[in-house]
DNA sequence: TCTCCTGATGTAATCGATTGCAGGGATGGT
DNA sequence: ACCATCCCTGCAATCGATTACATCAGGAGA
């Protein structure tokens, strides 16, 4: 158990040629009579030789190490991103450096920072708000960069998302199959941007679809924020056991919510007061928080996040092939809808 | 936007010094000129410049990188331990090489070897197999590695794990006060050696608390197993609708689960046929899956996986120092105690 | 036999940051 | 005035793999 790793002049010496003809013998850039092939090829085996990717990294100018940034998320419903990214990149032999960012915009510039200094070959982001996005995008300079989950605009970036309208209508035209006329949404916030898109989404597919679209005045998009809303619901909002309410609107019968969690808040009021889940209020939710899941209460958008590794080191490796456009290029991907018990059958 | 990066040669020219001299006001690591210094500084801000860790890391011999080898499990409750580690190494300006590793041993051999190849200052493994694990250390060469969630017999590796012991004697303690008298285990295997050991711990608390302890046939670890053993304890195992059952022993009034799978299977069967959960039965589960879940309606033991994290970035940056004794070292951390709907209150 | 060519091999430069060594200028003591 | 000392600065070697260029052997053709 030496404590050096042997290099490749070790190598060349014991198999009696030179420096150049063993790095030519192991990566075979050009050709090398059979019998040194051989003795390079033991010789490198009986020493347990690995090449040094740091000094050939150095040489050619490329790590063969794409970054990635991810928010922290305690919930871990991006493993599944991890995961894939991971496994299309090793199918080229790309190593995978993983970096976390917080609130802090800043510490995302510097994330970008500590990626370009280890000279990454590409990085892919998942920004955790547009101001940090824009910063740590410039930050990459030459770069190629790929943004999963998030657009920003951007000239030279190219994106991997969501299919929001694709995903807006497998809802609605989920509900409206099972005779929903009235939708109220819970846990978007009309002044957050991407929040406000979504809401135009749907309300254009109820349109579209001959439902009555309502936003409730609840927009935390977490269990309390489910909570809340669904005591509001009980106490005014035309679904208590009056169903014919005092209301001026007509009392909605389906209630979708920005995520799982506040769905579950929601559910859990409303049946804690004795309202009828699915038969009188049908509950939905744009969101699954947790992908691993076998069972399914509630009924959810899946988002395809496999699909999204896959895309965004497809683009990314797309993007370092030499004749490239840099283009911006934009995918996106469809949900899938996971029917669970919170919606009629 | 230049395509090439500045390199330090590019700073000592703007800032009219030698490289030697940027280099040193830029590390510090020699005594320059206070005027030298601003002037060097400055133009490595004008220039945009970042030290090229590839060419620091082949002089030094040290890429401040880390590799981190973990089973490739869907259900990611192994993120918390990504996260940990991350955030671990962050803090020593360490980067992070995440890899997957497969059911296959040479898979992890292949694993260790590419970050040997990248030549990191340490790897953290999580073996997924017993034989695996020590193909894959013996393959670290002289790198130090750090066990995590599994011991293998070994002189030079650092180990973290779960303290098992301790852990029984929590939930075994737990259920004791709460007036069980026998304890039926599900989804532990006698032939596998490390559930072995765990029933072993489970009879010797159980006897030390005066309890029954019988380990029932059903040693699948996932939702089905539970469910069968659900069913075949309704059925023979005393806990159904006839408490005082047939059996010779006395019908057990607590059951063990492997994880919260297999707990959450049995608690669905059994209540299903009205056997009334945690007054006529009480149910715990060995191993929490969901570690970000709020609410749990089982009783389980939550890996302390954020400190296991942590304790094996300190082992390994430990190992680092020079004067290190390169004896084996063993951090095993005790599990809390999350108590659910699932024993009495 | 001499020349030309082909194909294999070796020599040495290269990538970019770090650092041992040597040199130079300023300072202080006598 | 002279020498020793200290501090800074620069030159050049170094880490290890790759590759342009030079070299050399051997075969084909005149």
């Amino acid at each position: 158990m030496d404590d050096e790793q042997p290099t490749l002049a070790d190598v060349a010496r014991a198999a009696g040629v030179s420096v150049a003809t063993a790095s030519r013998a192991l990566t075979g850039s050009r050709p090398v009579s059979g019998d040194r092939v051989r003795r390079v090829q033991e010789a490198s085996r009986a020493l347990g030789y690995h090449p040094n990717a740091v000094a050939s990294a150095l040489r050619l100018q490329r790590t063969e190490t794409v970054g990635l940034v991810l928010p922290r998320y305690t919930t871990g419903f991006l493993s599944a991103l991890i995961e894939s990214v991971s496994e299309g990149l090793e199918q080229h032999r790309i190593s995978l450096v993983l970096r976390y960012s917080e609130a802090d915009a800043q510490h995302d510039v510097d994330n970008v920072g500590s990626l370009i200094a280890r000279r990454v070959d590409g990085i892919i982001i998942c920004p955790p708000s547009l101001e940090a996005s824009r910063e740590s995008i410039a930050a990459a300079g030459a770069v190629p960069v790929v943004q999963v989950g998030r657009f920003v605009e951007t000239d030279r970036t190219d994106s991997v998302g969501l299919d929001e309208d694709r995903a807006t209508d497998l809802l609605v035209a989920h509900l409206a199959e099972r005779g929903v006329r009235s939708i109220l949404v819970v846990g978007l916030d009309q002044e957050v941007a991407a929040d406000s898109r979504r809401i135009r989404a749907l309300a254009l597919a109820a349109s579209a679809a001959g439902l009555e679209l309502a936003v409730a005045p609840f927009t935390a998009a977490v269990l309390e924020g489910g909570i809340r809303a669904g005591e509001w619901l009980v106490a005014e909002g035309g679904v208590g056991e009056v169903p014919e309410g005092g209301r001026g609107g007509r009392p909605v019968d389906a209630i979708v919510c920005a995520n799982d969690d506040v769905a579950a808040g929601v559910l859990a009021v409303l049946r804690m007061h004795g309202v009828a889940v699915p038969a009188r209020v049908q509950i939905a939710s744009l969101l699954d928080l947790a992908p691993g899941a076998e069972d399914h209460s509630v009924t959810t958008l899946r988002h395809p996040w496999p699909a999204m590794g896959r895309e965004a080191v497809r683009l990314l490796l797309d993007a370092r092939q030499p004749g490239h456009d840099r283009i911006a290029r934009r995918v996106t991907l469809a949900p899938q809808l996971v029917p669970g018990a919170s919606t009629l059958p």
